[in-house]
Formats: structure tokens, C-alpha cells, sequence
RNA sequence: GGCGACGUGGCCAAGUGGCUAAGGCAAGGGUCUGCAAAACCCUGAUCAUGGGUUCAAAUCCCAUCGUCGCCUCCA
């Protein structure tokens, strides 16, 4: 059984499917005008362990992402820059494709972007005027009417007499409450705009995701997702439009992830504490990332720094220890000392499902891991063969492979690897005639040059 | 000010009523090694603070202090 926390309900709640065997999942994408950072990073990371652990159960994910790409931060840089728009958005959905797929982060099963929508954002508009649950206004906007909707605020907690303290004081004339919200913007010029039954437009922000959500999987769906700082408004205004469109309960959980903080703040655009994930990417592996994310609660903040960043990178060489292979003339393990590995294999593929059972457990599930390390570590120190520890190996990389993580070897520039290969050879000449100044030599100055070299009784091995 | 989340060893962090409070990183000691590295073994926290509920609390309740997020665009 798996339970997951439901931002809707502020509880724990067993996954019960609309369809039997199929989980449909949208996750909010970013708006695409600038490079991606790990902050997003983060997010898609987050939904793709759960995407994964959900497929790993047996279950069929439907995955929605999208891209706005139609949007006044667009439009602004794209005049700051004197080009088109949709060329700019163009190239950085391309980039945050590569970034995903550089990040081992699985394609979603569909990418809708707003200015493929727009009929069905048009009709969406439409259908809640009809309702009454929106009105256009003089000058060609239209607004969602808060006050209609019964139950506005539930996703945050927030009651509209609360927030009409806090409002803003300049409020725009054509609305009939502080927080009605655009659902149609008035053409400004020099804006892309489309013809609509209210004059020349483009759609408001939240919108787009009640369409793209009714487009591509239909008027409920199981998981919505995304990060815990669209809670208020965006999501609340989700639920608004697609309720009061369908008459239906919209997404049955809310799953949202915390914010990637850099030096005690969230890291985001607009205070401009980035680090990119091109950026990221030039420095670190991408299993890094992912295990920073794995050690962490998904719904709480991440600390990102150096030392967070060492610590997942050395974890990661940890697991990577345990795919070693054993000597070729290992002489076999004592039969005790194979129950161990064997009971320490099931115990912690146990732990991992019940672990990630438990609202995706990740850090819980990973500490299975590291013990199922230390006991394949061991049985190795113990002269347990290969073949005694094949499916050891072979649970660690399943489970790894669950989470995403890819436990890749460093790579170098590949030219070097058959001439470091030529100076290991040459080395075990000098070591066999115990010229121990010439072998530390050798070695010292390959680790200034990043290699590593290990020896031991069987010989030497190096690694980036 | 309002709403929400949270505060576990030097750092990251699991655990939400009851066996010895997981695991990773860092640190120290040891085994192995010509020396290192890797691996293995060993060492440390009573759970922000103060009350309360209970036979029993890190785990429930209240208060205080602190951190983070949202209330404007944001993953």
C-alpha cells in the first residue's frame, strides 16, 4: 500500500488510482525565458523518483509536464533582446529537455506547451463564463470570480476575508473582488496575441494548466505536483477554474516539494541566487544531484551547498564500492558469512518498498542501501568469489536504478585512459623492485592530475 | 500581520507513543598495506526551550524562542 501526504488534506493518504493500475500525474513545468537552475532541477528530480518507484510497483504513470512559453517575462526579454518570442521560448524548452536529459530524468509521457492550447484555453474561458464563475470585462480581460466559488482557498488554507486585508491597495478598477484573477489579458501592443471571443488576447497564467490538465488527461486525475511556492496562488486558482468548470473533484492529492536553498534562501530567479543546472552539470555528476535529493525529505527545504554536495558525492562512491568486483582468486566466502549477505539482500529490498511505501521515503530507503554496502563490502573482505556476490550487486543496482542513480564510472578525457594504463604497468616493475621513492612518485603525481591509484596485494587499479 | 511547514550528534538526515534513537559525510582510534588509498572494525546525540497528558513521548497538547516558504512572478 502506498500512502502519500496530501497537501490538500495536510495528512497521510493511501494512493487510491481513478483507474485501476494507472496513476495520472501532472507536474507544473517551468516558464521558459532564461536558463533552468537547480532549483527546478530539484523539482523534476522529486516527481521523477516518484514517477520511477510508482512504474517499479507495477503501475502505469501518466505524466504531464508543461512549458509555458507564453508568458510577460518572456516577452520582456525577448524585446530585451530584439527577438521573437516564440524563438526564445523555442530555445530554452530544448535546453530544459537536454537539462532533464542530462539529469537522467525520464522524458514525461506528455509536454503541452500554452500556445498549442489556446482553443482549449478559449473554451475552457468559455464554459466559466457560461457558469457564471467568470466575467469579461470593458477593456477585454477576463476575470475568475473568487467570490462565487465556494470553497476558494481550501489548497491553502486561506479564507478570502483573511487575504482581502492583505491586498494590494492599487486594485484594478475592472474587477468585482481584490482577488479575481486574470483568465484573459487584453492585447497590449507589441504582444503576441489571439483572436478570442473577448477581442485580442492572451491567456493568464494559471489557465493554461486547468486546459493543458483537461486536454491531456481528462476532468480528474490523481496526482498534481510541483513546488510547495505555487501552492498559493497558482494551484489554488487551478482548482478554482477545473472545479468550477467540471462540478468535479480535480486532483485527488497535491503533492508539493520544498525549495532548494542556497545560503539560507530559497533559490530563485527573482532574488538571484542561482546556480544553473549547465552549471551544476560542468562541475558535478548528475548522481550527485539525485543524491542530494534522495537524502533529503522531498516536502522539506534542501540545503545546497558545498559540504551538502561532498557528502552526497562521497555516498555515492560509497554505494559505487560495493559494485567492485571481487579477486579473481577469492577463495569463497564461510558459509555463515553468505546467510549474512543473503538475509542483509531481502532485508533491505524490504525496507526500500516499505520505506518508499511511506509518503517516498527516500533517505529511509537509501540507509537500507548503505547497509546492504557494508555487508557486500565485508563478505568481499571475506573472500566471498563474484558469483557469491552477484546478487548482492545486483539488488544494489536495481534498487539504485529505481531511484534513478546511474553509479557510472568517472570518466576523463577517454585518450589518456591507455597511457595511464602504459605508466600502471611500468609502475609494477618499479614496485616489484621495491623502489617505493619512484612507485609514491608516480602515484602522488597522477592524484595531482586527478587519478586516483589504489594497490593491493592483486595488483593496482586507478580511477578518475 | 495572516496561513503553512519545521527545529534529532560538527554537517545532511531516518524515526511520529514502548526493543540498544537508522544511515551518509566529517572527526578520532584500530585491522590491512612497504607507505598510502579503498574496504572492514570500534568511538559520540535523550531529540530547540519550558510546562502538560500518559504506566510510558523525540513521537500527543499548550506556550516561548528560532528557521524556512507563501500572502506579487517563481520548481
Amino acid at each position: 500500500m502506498i500512502r502519500l501526504y496530501n497537501t490538500l488534506t495536510r495528512k497521510k493518504e493511501e494512493l487510491q488510482t481513478l483507474e485501476p493500475g494507472v496513476v495520472k500525474l501532472y507536474v507544473c513545468g517551468p516558464t521558459v525565458y532564461n536558463d533552468a537552475h537547480v532549483g527546478h532541477a530539484m523539482s523534476a528530480l522529486v516527481f521523477d523518483i516518484i514517477r520511477r518507484y510508482l512504474e517499479y510497483r507495477g503501475l502505469d504513470v501518466r505524466h504531464v509536464m508543461n512549458y509555458t512559453d507564453v508568458d510577460d517575462k518572456i516577452i520582456n526579454r525577448a524585446n530585451e533582446m530584439g527577438i521573437d518570442p516564440f524563438a526564445l521560448s523555442k530555445k530554452y524548452i530544448d535546453d530544459f529537455d537536454q537539462n532533464l536529459e542530462d539529469l537522467n530524468i525520464l522524458p514525461a509521457t506528455a509536454k503541452p506547451q500554452v500556445s498549442k492550447t489556446m482553443p482549449q484555453i478559449i473554451e475552457f474561458i468559455q464554459g466559466l463564463i457560461q457558469k457564471e464563475a467568470a466575467y469579461a470585462a470593458p477593456n477585454g480581460d477576463v476575470y475568475f470570480s473568487v467570490s462565487e466559488d465556494e470553497d476558494y482557498g481550501k489548497l491553502s488554507g486561506r479564507k478570502l476575508d483573511d487575504m482581502q486585508a492583505g491586498a494590494r491597495i492599487e486594485v484594478e478598477e475592472t474587477k468585482s473582488h481584490p482577488m479575481d484573477f486574470a483568465l484573459w489579458k487584453a492585447a497590449k501592443p507589441g504582444e503576441p496575441a489571439w483572436d478570442s471571443p473577448w477581442g485580442k488576447g492572451r491567456p493568464g497564467w494559471h489557465i493554461e494548466c486547468s486546459a493543458m490538465n483537461l486536454a491531456e488527461l481528462g476532468e480528474q486525475i490523481d496526482i498534481h505536483g510541483g513546488g510547495n511556492d505555487l501552492i498559493f496562488p497558482h494551484h489554488e486558482n487551478e482548482i478554482a477554474q477545473t472545479e468550477s468548470f467540471t462540478g468535479k473533484q480535480f486532483a485527488r492529492y497535491w503533492m508539493h516539494n520544498g525549495m532548494l536553498q542556497l545560503g539560507g534562501e530559497k533559490m530563485s530567479k527573482s532574488l538571484g541566487n542561482i546556480v544553473s543546472i549547465k552549471e551544476f552539470l560542468s562541475k558535478r555528476d548528475a548522481d550527485v544531484m539525485r543524491m542530494l535529493v534522495l537524502n533529503g525529505n522531498y516536502r522539506s527545504p534542501l540545503m545546497f551547498n558545498e559540504e551538502t554536495l561532498d557528502g552526497a558525492e562521497k555516498g555515492l562512491e560509497r554505494i559505487k564500492s560495493a559494485l567492485k568486483l571481487a579477486p579473481a582468486a577469492a577463495p569463497g566466502a564461510a558459509p555463515e558469512a553468505l546467510s549474512a549477505l543473503e538475509k542483509q539482500t531481502a532485508a533491505t529490498r524490504e525496507a526500500f518498498v516499505a520505506a518508499m511505501d511511506d509518503d517516498f521515503n527516500a533517505a529511509g530507503a537509501l540507509g537500507g542501501i548503505f547497509e546492504l554496502v557494508r555487508a557486500i563490502n565485508a563478505a568481499r573482505d571475506a573472500g566471498a568469489t563474484g558469483e557469491q556476490l552477484q546478487p548482492a550487486q545486483d539488488a544494489i543496482r536495481e534498487l539504485a536504478g529505481v531511484f534513478g542513480l546511474r553509479l557510472a564510472e568517472k570518466k576523463g578525457s577517454g585518450d589518456a585512459d591507455k597511457f595511464i594504463d602504459l605508466l600502471l604497468e611500468v609502475r609494477a616493475e618499479v614496485r616489484a623492485q621495491k623502489l617505493w621513492a619512484l612507485s609514491d612518485l608516480i602515484r602522488d603525481r597522477l592524484k595531482a592530475l586527478g587519478v586516483t591509484v589504489e594497490d593491493s596485494k592483486q595488483g593496482s587499479t586507478w580511477h578518475w
